[in-house]
DNA sequence: TTGCAGTTTTGAACTTGTTCAAAAAAGCTC
DNA sequence: GAGCTTTTTTGAACAAGTTCAAAACTGCAA
């Protein structure tokens, strides 16, 4: 049901076809946002007959993951040169995450009807589905580097969960960007700002030995948690 | 744009079409699902023609909200009888916390979808928007009460948020809860075992004069959560 | 070149949410 | 009850996502 069928190009003029369509539809969704974009609107912008545009996306939603990949390149980039100048952890996880939030900026209002369809436990484009784990992966892995690169002291057991939450976090933060529309979403920035100092206090903390019971039940939590989102069925 | 105009009912007469629309249409959603019921289907069982629906019912989606209002009225019952008996926090929001996914249980599926179009920050039913305030304050209320009621000992300025926060975190595990497809949701259960339990460790250490300067920030960020969710604007 | 299998493209048709002008019914005033 | 206003109801029309059978095209083997 939920794998894709269509999108299978075996021609090159097939990859054509099918790189002017997203193109066409990408402009048109940062142009006009993503419901005023009609389908009919995609294929002629990009010479085709509607129903061309359905031979290569299976529906309008899946014009959204190639977005998805997009920004998650742009993403990679911009946080590149940030760590690799930064050794503390709290500078580098304010710059990767600033750095998403600015990237993303364009794109604000569209997000927010991406998130729509990507909340659907069914849809294949939700961030916790087996077709989103590639990017997901990656995204946990940026994560990893923050950490990994950095000179901050993380007790081990810690060490190996903290990619995962903070990219747990970090989906905690889209959500309420999605939801902040105050002026260049200052509130968001705020908030990022607020709880990575909170969070990099509390990693600091947890080497603290009183800590240890509490530390132990939070890593247990994390382990289950990631397990679960690793364990979403592809299929309903 | 987002206030509702229709479902202004004057007449007695009316008052029961609207009942007999919302009946025929939750009926359908929990049989068929929310997609499979078209709003023809809708308006053929409820006896009326498809654009009296509309008289009524704004969209389609907004025959939702009254599944929201119906099912926390059940959750406010039946978290009463726990909160009657119990004096311990943990149990206190243990019991309110498996209350809440015991009673949505019959709904998963359906309460999937809702949750694709309550995520939409533009649309009236996602729990962060105006048009949500009067129960989300009610739920709210409740965790306050969950606190009020408890022979725990909270700091002072902590109790002034506490109910906001743990608002906040029941929503996180229904998002959890949402993309649980376990047997029996088994997982979220566990998740809700584990993470009361480290909460409550959490709210016992808060009084702990060394935790003084974290508990200021976290506090301090709370609030300003709260401030934000109450200052999501009406129109886009 | 011709025939053929696979690939791509087309556009009409279908479904379903939504709108709207007009009809019907109900209330109300005199 | 007649005439008026307001409320309710109707169903046709519209928009846009999606499907599908048929046409066009492509590459290749004989």
């Amino acid at each position: 049901m939920t794998t894709a069928r269509s999108g299978v190009v075996k021609t090159d003029k097939g990859q054509q076809t099918r790189a002017a369509i997203l193109e066409a539809a990408l402009e048109m969704f940062r142009a006009r946002g993503y419901e005023q974009t009609t389908m009919r609107a995609i294929a002629d912008e990009a010479g085709v007959a509607l129903g061309n545009a359905y031979y290569y996306f299976h529906s309008k939603e899946h014009l959204i993951q190639a977005f998805y990949g997009k920004t998650h390149e742009e993403h990679l980039v911009a946080s590149a040169s940030i760590l690799e100048k930064e050794r503390d952890l709290k500078a580098r996880l304010l710059g990767v995450l600033r750095s998403k939030f600015e990237m993303l900026e364009p794109y604000h209002q569209f997000a927010g009807k991406l998130f729509k369809t990507a909340a659907d436990p069914q849809s294949p484009l939700n961030p916790f589905s087996d077709e989103s784990n590639p990017v997901r992966q990656q995204s946990i892995a940026l994560f990893a580097k923050v950490v990994e690169g950095s000179n901050a002291k993380v007790p081990k057991e810690l060490l190996a969960e903290l990619p995962f939450m903070l990219w747990l976090y970090h989906m905690g933060l889209t959500l309420f960007w999605i939801h902040d529309a105050s002026p260049k979403r200052s509130r968001t920035f705020r908030l990022v700002n607020r709880t990575v100092d909170i969070l990099v206090r509390l990693i600091g903390l947890a080497s603290n030995p009183l800590m240890k019971p509490l530390r132990k039940s939070a890593i247990r939590l994390i382990e289950e948690l990631r397990e679960d989102v690793a364990a979403v069925p592809g299929e309903a």
